[in-house]
DNA sequence: TTATGCTTTACGGTTTACCGTAAGGAATTG
DNA sequence: CAATTCCTTACGGTAAACCGTAAAGCATAA
């Protein structure tokens, strides 16, 4: 079993749920550490690699409350901790134990961040959080919460872009399309004429079965997408 | 103290923080009930009325998931079930538990609730839900985390009333202005013409500085209004 | 090379959103 | 009761979104 965890989490009342998995799973008490800030948790990811002692597991979540100490705080979420982590540490498991359930997220997770196993924070978390880190630990297979195995065949969610993004985002922050022609080009985006702009967002609506762009917008951020 | 407390929140992870909790405040383990659905904490409260051994406490998560039974749940969030119960019994005290932090939301739990606390799952939760039971049980005095002390001055939340959110909630399911005239119309919401419903998406859009609509329904999805 | 298909771009017409002005009503105040 | 104010409604012009068509650019294959 693993003998070096990190948890990284913010809500206090979770900890103990968490290490308490990790008791019956037989890895003793000396050997997990805890962090409330992602900025708390790659600090001791680095200590500990340098002192020749490295963690060989990250669970996360993903989601982190801003506070007073905000200001000082150069990761915002389990997926900035996840990056910095990996560029110091590439061969740490990861863990991703949060409340997300929006498939897009989920897929992104696995893919681009190239988490080992998603455990969904609910009303069997905690068995399922025990079955994640076994699973992790005896191989390389992914593991992701029984209520959420349909997410990683979701379509809608591999049919979209970065560029696809791109519009949506510009569109979320009050956009117009003429205006996005020449802020594509400024931020050297291509396609960028107007034509083909409408025409993306035509194609998105379609995919997303909007009436128009605002409900195109609404439904976005329902996924998750921006 | 409380004599009789039932939790109703569906992270399994964090009744053991709740249930410690209350253990330090004496509250003994016998009289703390637990539910991990909505419907199933309004059973509870209602069987236990039935046999004059009413609770005396609330705490309920505000969201839950949805799963296998979702079809056979009534309530689908704290909101309902704070309804349900108040319905039952009105002097029952409600403390709110979770991740929520927006303005809009929280304000609607005191004012249209009437919670008698609310605590954010954050750092500091398990504390803070202490000081709050406490509180609550003293006085009749309110309490709220806080972090989040500052929301109940927010003057946004003021200003949005019930016919604003039925534009919001209108336009981001994809309906245009024209039909919102006869949508309105349909539904019985004055005012209703289309010049009128067109000032107050203008009026919503200065207050809270949107582009235009699509931006307007950007900020809206944010502050969890809709 | 030409042929073919796909993407990007341009353009024009229609619909909807946007924005001001002004008239009509309803409630409030002096 | 008239005066005032606030809200609702109507209307018209401009800007943006919406929608189809067609040309231009570009890659791949015959």
């Amino acid at each position: 079993m693993f003998s070096k965890v990190i948890i990284a989490e913010d809500i206090d009342g979770l900890n103990f749920a968490v290490k308490q998995a990790l008791r019956e799973l037989d890895i003793p008490e000396e050997e997990m550490d805890y962090a409330k800030y992602c900025d708390d948790a790659l600090l001791k990811i680095k200590g500990a690699l340098q002192n020749n002692t490295p963690y060989e597991l990250l669970i996360t979540d993903l989601s982190f409350k801003e506070d007073y100490r905000k200001e000082t705080q150069k990761l915002h979420s389990g997926e900035d901790l996840i990056l910095a982590v990996k560029k110091e540490q590439p061969n740490i498991k990861v863990i991703a134990f949060s409340i997300e359930d929006r498939p897009y997220r989920i897929k992104s997770l696995f893919e681009k961040y190239e988490i080992n196993a998603f455990v969904m924070k609910g009303r069997n978390s905690i068995p399922e959080l025990k079955q994640a880190i076994t699973t992790v630990f005896e191989s390389d297979k992914k593991y992701i919460s029984p209520n959420l195995s349909h997410v990683l065949q979701d379509k809608t969610a591999n049919e979209i872009d970065a560029y696809d993004l791109d519009l949506i985002k510009q569109l979320s922050l009050g956009i117009t399309q003429d205006e996005m022609e020449a802020k594509f080009k400024e931020l050297g985006i291509t396609p960028n004429s107007k034509s083909t702009i409408e025409k993306r967002i035509n194609k998105l609506k379609i995919n997303f079965k909007a009436n128009n762009t605002v409900h195109l917008i609404a439904i976005a951020k329902d996924l998750g997408l921006v």
